[in-house]
DNA sequence: TTATAGTTTATAATAATTCTAAAGTATGTC
DNA sequence: GACATACTTTAGAATTATTATAAACTATAA
């Protein structure tokens, strides 16, 4: 992803393109595979991978407007650690669950299929469906 | 449940039958219905009930001693508060969760049926599979 | 270039959870 | 039943993740 494109990012979102700003969105976007990651985990990278300075508040509150502009989700799991975990894969998906490292895997959409999902309780509607295959060795 | 059947169900995990913790799982476990609760609800409910006194470090130990022994299952899941949910339910099954209300109500593991399920990464079992259904209005 | 609204920062505040050391209690043994 | 011992509870301190605050800073549009 280019600069452009992440500045364009930022700005269609409602967020100015601030130093901060940018280097967390080059860090997090500017990558093939999908990332995942805690607070804390980005804000030793972010360390150091660049020069400029983070307060942690900083972080958390662009992850968070990331996260409301649509550019990352957050995955509804607690670890070992009591910390949120982020993605950069904003796509419907799935993910397996390593306890052992912490660590996860993203599952694509298509790879689980369903026979049999149950039904909303009254006056409700599935917002969305989010499968954890724990992992053990 | 009745009070020797929690007794053994103490004794059985190696747990002491002590004040404190034949309350809480009196509490717990004698109910029809399966229960889900945060400590710090478990602590609310507890103070309403009996004249028992309850350190919050004692309900956090002994919540975490009926997990380890198996009366007692965590739901990974992070709701809009901070805080861990426990589940009476200790057979395999799923979940509904209402952000609306922070409210989670179970699934029967046969309501959901799966045609396709992802293999494990190399060297890795699947050690469960967790469904949570987010609801909304 | 300037006013304004949005941002960053350091620090304080909160909230969930764990740790600690002392006082209390269940249990097996005599 | 009384004792010693190992396990428990307790209150409060400590830790950790996260959010709030208020002052200094900066992007932006006119």
């Amino acid at each position: 992803m280019k600069k452009t494109s992440i500045l364009n990012k930022l700005r269609s979102s409602g967020l100015r393109p601030t130093k901060q700003r940018l280097e967390i969105a080059k860090f997090l976007f500017n990558r093939d595979k999908t990332f995942h990651f805690t607070v804390e985990s980005l804000g030793k990278h972010l360390a150091k991978k660049t020069t400029t300075k983070f307060a942690l508040a900083t972080i958390y509150n662009t992850v968070h407007a990331f996260k409301k502009a649509g550019h990352l989700s957050e995955v509804y799991l607690r670890g070992k650690n009591n910390t949120t975990y982020f993605d950069t894969n904003i796509s419907n998906h799935h993910h397996f669950y390593d306890s052992e490292t912490s660590e996860l895997i993203d599952i694509n959409e298509n790879e689980i299929k369903f026979n049999k999902i149950p039904k909303a309780p009254n006056g409700k509607t599935i917002k969305n469906l989010e499968v954890i295959i724990n992992l053990k060795n």
